[in-house]
RNA sequence: CGGGGUGUAGCGUAGUCCGGUCAUCGCGCCUGCUUUGGGAGCAGGAGGUCGCAAGUUCGAAUCUUGCCACCCCGACCA
């Protein structure tokens, strides 16, 4: 076991922590509730952008870039919007320092530069973007316009947890304007589907899909689409969310297109959005007392190999033997390392690496040339095999993919294990505190119900699953009649 | 914003109640030798505005006052 982890039995919220920081992920920062991201994890990040960006570009989206500051004018213009964000926004007055004649060696904010009218610091960009679009939209042939943007935002929030919640963090935000409500709708759902292919097939978690009820939604949205994933300790998390706007931000910006008929019509618009918040799904979905796990897929680096060796000639032995094994996974494209630190020890590396989360490990001492062997060792079971030289190649990329496809059904396996169905309030309340998990449950479709639930047990609806089935029942509450079951969860 | 905690070397810490060769120990770092198949051993060495500011005192990491920062729990949360 690690020596640096806090085991999860004990205290899960430090295991996360401890995994954060010691595996390099990120680092608290000198400003509050902001972190540094450092190489390894910023690595992953990068890894999640590529593919995602790939995956934006292959559906006919394009990107651009929007500015960090919005002036308070346009961010209150759509008003559920502004009313949403209001209370996290970092706000800039001032444009100017000074020397501070009181404090010599200080500066101070020069009262004789403040701002005309505030710039309120982006928490989402959809103000700003629909400001923009209003200039680029004339006539249906102008739609629809498919762009994302890769941006840090700021909200002060209260409370902040590495990566699950930052008062800065990077994400996507996809602003996509159309010619009709139903071409919106499909953009939307599309999206979702995205990001719903992303979690499973990349960071190998599993997901649920689905709608958030009214009160869940984003402000400014007609309907909101979500993917929530379960983390080990039964605690939800949203993934990702693709919002349909309806013509909210068209109306609010005055967003007009003539259609083939020449009828002038407000643009329907969508938003979607994942952030660095997956960096914490990752996390906590694969990761164990020995340190992070990370998928295959999204390593920056797949394979390290550690040699075994006395003395500066048995490093060269090793070094020359493993050569030809290096250049022929590069070739497949398995991006490998060759740890020839000679300042650390096989067993130090062996910890480092496990605890670093890489999904391979292969080690290569004097006495493996002699029978033309290595030791693989994997990550996610740590399980060790001794295989041929000549068949290393082979092994590796077969049992990367092996790890890959583990990852997720680990992951979903536990996620169904954990999803239970309830029909009494008495059975909600006793699971979510015995064995914390989803629950599917009636529920009567009102607000009130939701916010009560919420109150007493701290559970909310995570959404409504697309996949529902329809299912005459009562609510756990109310007892009044319900259509479908709705899935609750405590959630990060 | 409420409650709790922390701030001493790169990291983690002892010392604070009771002021006086107390700046302790471990990891890490540097040098050398021996080691290397699961976080090496020995020997030597370098490294400090004790969070900041003011005060009390012959003397402050330690006492007083004020300030700052960060962390944890809760409230809050597109």
């Amino acid at each position: 076991m690690s020596k640096v982890i806090t085991p999860r039995a004990q205290d899960y919220s430090k295991w996360y922590n401890d995994i954060v920081v010691e595996a390099g992920l990120a680092d608290h920062s000198a400003v509050r509730g902001c972190m540094v991201i450092k190489p390894h994890g910023y690595g992953i990040w990068e890894k999640i952008q590529q593919t995602l960006d790939k995956m934006f570009k292959d559906t006919g989206h394009v990107n651009a870039y929007f500015p960090l500051f919005i002036p308070k004018s346009l961010f209150e213009a759509e008003e559920k919007n502004a009313e949403g964000f209001a209370k996290e926004c970092a706000v800039v007055t001032h444009y100017r320092l000074k020397n501070d004649p009181e404090h010599p060696g200080k500066l101070m904010v020069d009262p004789n530069a403040k701002l005309e009218e505030e710039l309120v610091v982006r928490p989402t960009s959809e103000a700003i973007i629909w400001n923009t679009y209003r200039s680029w939209i004339n006539s249906y042939r102008d739609l629809p316009i498919l762009v994302n943007q890769w941006a840090n935002v700021v909200r002060w929030e209260m409370r902040t947890r590495l990566f699950l919640r930052t008062a800065e963090f990077l994400w996507q935000e996809g602003h996509t304007a159309h010619a009709t409500k139903e071409e919106a709708i499909e953009e939307t759902r599309k999206m979702l589907g995205v990001y719903a292919d992303f979690a499973e097939n990349w960071l190998a978690v599993p997901v649920i899909r689905g709608v958030k009820t009214e009160s869940e939604r984003f402000a400014g949205a007609d309907d909101t689409y979500c993917i929530e994933a379960l983390m080990q300790d039964g605690k939800a998390l949203q993934a990702g969310t693709s919002h349909f706007l309806g013509q909210n931000f068209a109306k609010a910006f005055d967003v007009k297109f003539a259609g083939q008929d020449g009828k002038l019509d407000y643009v329907w618009a969508t938003s979607w959005g994942v952030s660095t918040r997956l960096m914490g799904a990752l996390i906590m979905s694969h990761s164990d007392d020995n340190g992070l796990v990370i998928p295959p897929k999204l390593a920056p680096l797949q394979v390290v190999i550690v040699p075994i060796y006395k003395g500066m000639e048995g490093l060269q032995k090793v070094a020359d033997a493993v050569a030809p094994m290096i250049e022929a996974l590069k070739k497949q494209g398995v991006s490998v390392k060759f740890d020839d630190r000679d300042n650390q020890r096989p067993g130090w590396k062996f910890a480092e690496y496990e605890l670093k989360g890489i999904p391979m490990r292969i080690a290569v001492g004097e006495r493996d040339l002699t029978t033309g062997t290595v030791e693989v060792a994997r990550r996610d079971t740590l399980s060790k095999e001794v295989v041929k030289m000549e068949d290393v190649v082979d092994y590796v990329v077969k049992t990367l993919d092996d790890i890959q496809s583990n990852l997720f059904h680990r992951a979903k396996a536990r996620m169904e294990e954990k999803t239970m169905k309830v029909d009494t309030y008495e059975d909600f309340k006793r699971l979510l505190d015995e064995q914390p998990g989803f629950i599917l449950a009636h529920w009567d479709g009102t607000a009130e119900t939701e916010e009560k639930i919420k109150e007493e047990t701290k559970a909310t609806i995570r959404c409504i699953p697309l996949d529902a089935v329809e299912e005459e029942g009562k609510c756990i509450y109310s007892g009044k009649s319900s259509a479908r079951r709705v899935l609750f969860a405590r959630a990060y």
